[in-house]
RNA sequence: GUCCCCAUCGUCUAGUGGCCUAGGACUCCGCCCUUUCAAGGCGGCAGCACGGGUUCGAAUCCCGUUGGGGGCACCA
């Protein structure tokens, strides 16, 4: 039997990074093994439902690379792949398990339950229906306080449920006894758990690949597969990513939980998919820097850890600085494109003439950022003219004393006299001017030079960046400096 | 509260009873390179949560404690 394994994502918002955590490593697998890969939508949520969302799921697994080979948006043997088209498909399910004694239906309204709730918290109790219902036909129950008009379908939980089933990552595994659960909801949509085993059954899904929260509500679903007569899928409970502070991953706590937050801060598919698979993971070579191919020919369930790892930042930077140096130089360009439209330095189209400033730019900084949304500071002084080195305060309160002034005219005039205009003769020329001629320090004579000609104490490399700059721009930012300095 | 899952440097991890005086990576710190900042090279700080067992031998196996996390919805 080939493998199947699915990602199911519920479209209530942007994109979540664990999605992506857990397609990767279906797909791994999946690809390992010569099987497929589906994506499935999970709306059976109304209430949570937000617009364009699966399509952003959509974007952003094709941004990371990440091809399923069945899902909404491309059909397949097993469609429709969004659960609001298979409504039909729940119900006679459902009625089945209330007709084999194995469901009940329940009356019962949400203030009740949530004040059976409430005091069995009080009564320090487990929480669980009451039961109520069971056993009861409309009418009788309609006469008890607490009664809705729309009815459920309950699981009937009988006393001695499957606990135990082996995890493939974590070996034999026992969960929680389950209430008796929800399956239909009064609005005609199954809950998650009815449409996860229906799904993952009519579609043929042999792994079920999901985050460690879902191991408490396993029993519910071995109970509806023994229930319906379907063979049990082999179950793979993934690591939580955590926050900072060790709780499960969350929007609240951490940036870095969106998708678009990482296409926005710069951050290259190829990084954030190697990092991804460096949690809770590690090949075989110990090797950290691995393309979705490498991961995937040697994929091995066991090496997967139990630990939930903490999502860092400074290891993703790491790597995502380490795929931009790598780059070639017209790739890294484009790339960059978006970005400095966001920071009003580049027109959308760019005009030819940026283009080109552009590309004589990438060679300055690609070594120099960790993510491209850095890139607008570092290159602001070559796409903008109003310029003046007062960007920086601090720096320039700091370096932009009285006496540089003459520095500065003395660099200018021996520039204006330069034949030549190449980095080279641009060093040469101001390292006999100022280094040899006024005696001063390398360090100290082209700070200044370097503020008032790139408007920060940091910048690509000096020469390079007047050569590109141009002699006229270049002289007249060190002019201006001077006059800054001597006007007070 | 209750049930379940988990526990190696700050973080990501290697480690499946002797190869461990615990290895690598990120971060941080130093040095080299250097006009700044990076990149690169070299080096350094830093860890098996604790207590009992089992064993000739335990980071590795067992039990307990502590700590962390997750579930306990007509959300997924």
């Amino acid at each position: 039997m080939s493998v199947r394994v699915r990602v199911a994502p519920s479209p209530t918002g942007d994109p979540h990074v664990g999605t992506a955590y857990m397609a990767l490593f279906d797909l791994a697998f999946a690809r390992q093994q010569g099987g497929q890969f589906v994506i499935r939508i999970e709306d059976t949520d109304r209430a949570r439902l937000q617009a364009g969302s699966e399509q952003q799921v959509y974007d952003m697994l094709r941004w990371l690379g990440l091809q399923w080979d069945e899902g909404p948006d491309r059909g397949g043997p097993f469609g429709p792949y969004r659960q609001s088209e298979r409504l039909d498909t729940y119900r006679p399910h459902a009625e089945q398990l209330v007709a084999d004694g194995h469901a009940y239906y329940c009356w019962c309204s949400g203030a009740r339950l949530a004040a059976m709730r409430e005091e069995q918290q009080r009564a320090k109790l487990p929480t669980g229906y009451d039961r109520l219902c069971l056993g009861k036909t409309r009418d009788e129950r309609a006469s008890l306080p607490g009664f809705q008009e729309m009815s459920v379908i309950r699981m009937l939980v009988p006393e001695d449920p499957p606990l135990t089933f082996p995890d493939i990552i974590r070996g034999d595994v026992s969960a929680p006894r389950p209430d008796d659960q929800v399956i239909l909801k009064a609005d005609g949509f199954p809950t998650y758990h009815l449409a996860v085993v229906v799904d993952d059954h009519l579609m043929g899904i042999t792994h079920v690949v999901r985050g460690e929260e879902w191991i408490s509500s396993t029993p519910k679903h071995l109970l509806l597969f023994d229930w319906l007569g379907w063979e049990r899928p082999a179950f793979a409970h993934m690591p939580l990513l955590r926050n900072l502070d060790k709780s499960k991953i969350s929007k609240r706590k951490n940036p870095a939980t969106r998708l678009t937050w990482f296409v926005e801060q710069g951050y290259l598919p190829e990084a954030l998919l190697n990092f991804l698979g460096l949690l809770g993971y590690s090949l075989p070579s110990g090797e950290e820097i691995f393309t979705f191919e490498e991961m995937s020919a040697t994929f091995d369930w066991s090496r997967v850890n139990t630990v939930g790892p903490v999502f860092d930042l400074d290891k993703l930077g790491w790597l995502n600085g380490h795929y931009i140096r790598e780059l070639a130089e017209e790739d890294f360009a484009r790339r960059s494109v978006p970005h400095l439209q966001r920071a009003g330095l580049l027109a959308d189209p760019p005009t030819p003439n940026d283009l080109a400033t552009l590309h004589a730019v990438v060679p300055l900084v690609q070594t120099r950022i960790a993510k491209l949304s850095e890139l607008p500071d570092l290159v602001r002084f070559v796409f903008v003219d109003d310029f003046d080195f007062a960007l920086d305060p601090a720096a320039s309160a700091k370096t932009m004393v009285a006496e540089v002034a003459p520095w500065l005219a003395a660099a200018a005039d021996a520039l204006e006299a330069l034949p030549d205009w190449s980095a080279i003769a641009i060093e040469e020329s101001l390292k006999s001017v100022l280094v040899e001629g006024l005696g001063l320090k390398p360090r100290q004579a082209f700070a200044p030079v370097r503020l008032a000609v790139t408007g920060g104490p940091v910048s690509p490399p000096l020469y390079e960046s007047m050569e590109l700059l141009g002699r006229e721009r270049t002289l007249a930012r060190l002019r201006s400096a001077v006059g800054d300095i001597r006007g007070g």
